[in-house]
DNA sequence: ATCTTTGCAAACTTTTTGCACCAAT
DNA sequence: ATTGGTGCAAAAAGTTTGCAAAGAT
């Protein structure tokens, strides 16, 4: 299923020059359905429910191709691997170290720190890129 | 040389019902007398300075072992090797994404978020384990 | 026609583990 | 003496890369 978002997507990644291969096509058909982040092996199954193909070596270099483009962004939620998502799906995730559980919390909730980071040290930060690790409520009362 | 530092944390390990090895001494040691956060190869080597004969395998089992006890604890920077400390050795590290500055903040600046993300989503965050990631003045400046 | 992308297999980096031996208490 | 720690070698987990063949424009 090509969605609009996918498709929007697909015009993107042309007028920056880019070809727009099978592989890419799958990886964007993918993210743009998914209701949350995928690790590279869960993409990869995914990508091959449709056209089973591809690499796994080739859906590591998409995404990586995609972020160059901005089009796609990763996190890191612990120990284990990243996670893929569309670069317009902005949120935090707050990862349970406990349970594992992931909460999702809105980007304002840095705004306050981000100015901070700016005004004292020059920093930009980029919070995305990293999951925020704790305890959930149900695991910290425990 | 054996500081202060590490001695009593010599104490607390076998207070904690521990044995102590040469192994968990040696990693001490280096732990106690390191200005900045190291990774593993890197706690491995200063180990190695005193006590070649040590594993590495031993290392990481060390690390984790003192984890456990609450001594040691372990950060994200990137996309590397975690960087191993003293638990007592508390700062935020923003760590620029182009140049791979570290920047030392104190934990204060995350006091607010801590509480919002309590109070609204009675989220525990532990903050420490990972860097916030960004571009630091120079970079973002370019 | 050209330049990019892909599949494959293999390497790489970081960390973990099974097992037999050794050491701290 | 007993329990737990260590060295070793091998595997695991996640990701990257060199190369020759195939594909997008």
């Amino acid at each position: 299923v090509v969605t609009t978002r996918a498709s929007a997507l697909y015009d993107e990644l042309r007028a920056r020059g880019g070809k727009l291969t099978p592989a890419r096509r799958a990886v964007l058909d993918v993210l743009s359905a998914a209701t949350t982040h995928l690790t590279a092996d869960q993409l990869l199954d995914r990508v091959h429910d449709a056209t089973p193909d591809i690499h796994r070596a080739t859906v590591y270099r998409t995404v990586v191709f995609l972020s160059d483009l901005g089009i796609v962004e990763h996190t890191h939620l612990g120990h284990g691997p990243a996670v893929y998502h569309l670069a317009d799906d902005l949120h935090h995730h707050l990862v349970c170290e406990v349970c594992g559980d992931i909460v999702e919390a809105p980007v304002a909730i840095l705004r306050n720190l981000d100015r901070r980071l700016k005004d004292d040290y020059g920093f930009e930060m980029r919070p995305l890129h990293f999951a925020i690790v704790g305890r959930c409520r149900r695991c910290s009362a425990g």
